[in-house]
DNA sequence: CGGGATATTGACTCTTATCAATGCCCGTGG
DNA sequence: CCACGGGCATTGATAAGAGTCAATATCCCG
């Protein structure tokens, strides 16, 4: 039976068409195919991607590195809605105009697709569509769920859940590297940087997590952490 | 030349399909056309039209009331991500699992579409694909934006860039009438109710609005409601 | 090894939450 | 038509959690 699922989630749309084939040749170690053009650049640490208010004619795939996606107050106050991980997409924009920025957190690879291009690339057809739609959808649920976690958790469980996200997505070692520093988390979950620094030195204290330094955690009671990040 | 907004805004894609036809039928004073099956069903104030962890196989569309998106933590705790008005969809998942619920903030109509049927009706052909895909990103842009309002806004100005959201969407009257209790309003803005009230209070004392009832509201100084809510 | 950026910790403040009392509005029934 | 009752909303007093400001401390990186 089909489903709503099955419309974006059928083998015949995951492995990401038209980007699986760029990021094939962007990336070592994979054997390079047809597709349409992406054009590589690489970014250095906190330059930016692209900038709100710019025209959306590009959207971009993460290769290497990790990006922030950012939106600002005229006083400078700044929320983080997402970070992105290679492999992953943003950039894509309901209309002409970017509402974002996307900006590098360390040194940083994409390959930026211009929609021209993609379309002259037959995008039109259904597959990328459904492709972007499922991505998207993906986007939406993740920050309905960071908004649950901001509105409505306290300090130490955001940043609980934080590192439960980071740990999830580092292959589940116990080791979380952590490539972004504490304002920037501070920035994503809504608290201020001494207060993410507290909360790390309160998980300490529990004993659920050892600190290396300030960007490499150590997860020791990863059932304490799911209990408190949930 | 064609842009990313040309994809999801041209035209041909704007004017709903296929639910247009469907919101014709449903809605007082319009003709009716072909179009895939919807399903029309009432829901009493407060009533789930969809829970969290249901299967999602369908999608709805509002006729007439207010729908709210609820996300619950196991305490009791909640986040309200939307309100949805005549004309919205919602209900959409990556998955096939439901990560939210919905319920009838008063009295509402909604057509419901099983994927099944809309697939047979010949869905995937991609005018349908691309409208839900645009309906997608304005959710997510949306989504992002409450998340720069409840991580750096302080209770006021959250307040005013709700008034300012209702006010927009109900045609700029100088006149807004609130659907939903205090309770809904705080759960959307992640405060308290309390709070919520406080704020109501401190907009009448500065002049910026005045309350008839606690659902009425004017807006006296909209000049001044928009520098407080951005 | 030194210096600048980043992080931690402490003392104190302030906003918002919490708890509690009162008030208001509207529908229902006497 | 008025009185009553129940859900909402407002207001007040107090507490708690996170923010702010400031002083070290630590970690990279050259």
């Amino acid at each position: 039976m089909l489903t709503q699922a099955t419309i974006s989630q059928s083998p015949q749309f995951r492995p990401s068409f038209p980007f699986r084939h760029v990021l094939d040749r962007a990336m070592p170690g994979r054997r390079a195919e047809a597709g349409p053009v992406g054009i590589p650049m690489t970014f250095a640490r906190n330059a930016e991607i692209c900038g709100e208010a710019e025209p959306s004619g590009r959207i971009y795939m993460v290769v290497s590195g990790v990006v922030r996606i950012c939106k600002l107050l005229p006083d400078g106050r700044r929320q983080i809605s997402a970070f992105h991980m290679p492999g992953d997409l943003f950039g894509f924009e309901p209309d002409e105009i970017r509402h974002f920025s996307a900006e590098a957190v360390v040194q940083t690879k994409v390959v930026a697709f211009k929609w021209q291009s993609l379309i002259a690339a037959g995008v039109r057809s259904g597959a990328f569509i459904r492709e972007l739609l499922h991505v998207t959808m993906k986007g939406l649920r993740h920050t309905q769920e960071q908004l649950l976690l901001i509105g409505r958790k306290n300090a130490l469980e955001r940043v609980a859940a934080f590192l439960l996200e980071m740990a999830d997505r580092s292959g589940r070692t116990g080791i979380v590297e952590l490539a972004m520093p504490r304002h920037d988390i501070a920035d994503y979950l809504g608290l201020t940087l001494e207060t993410v620094s507290r909360m790390f030195a309160e998980l300490r204290a529990l004993g659920v997590i050892k600190l290396e330094g300030a960007r490499r955690v150590h997860v020791l009671d990863i059932a304490r952490l799911i209990a408190l990040g949930n």
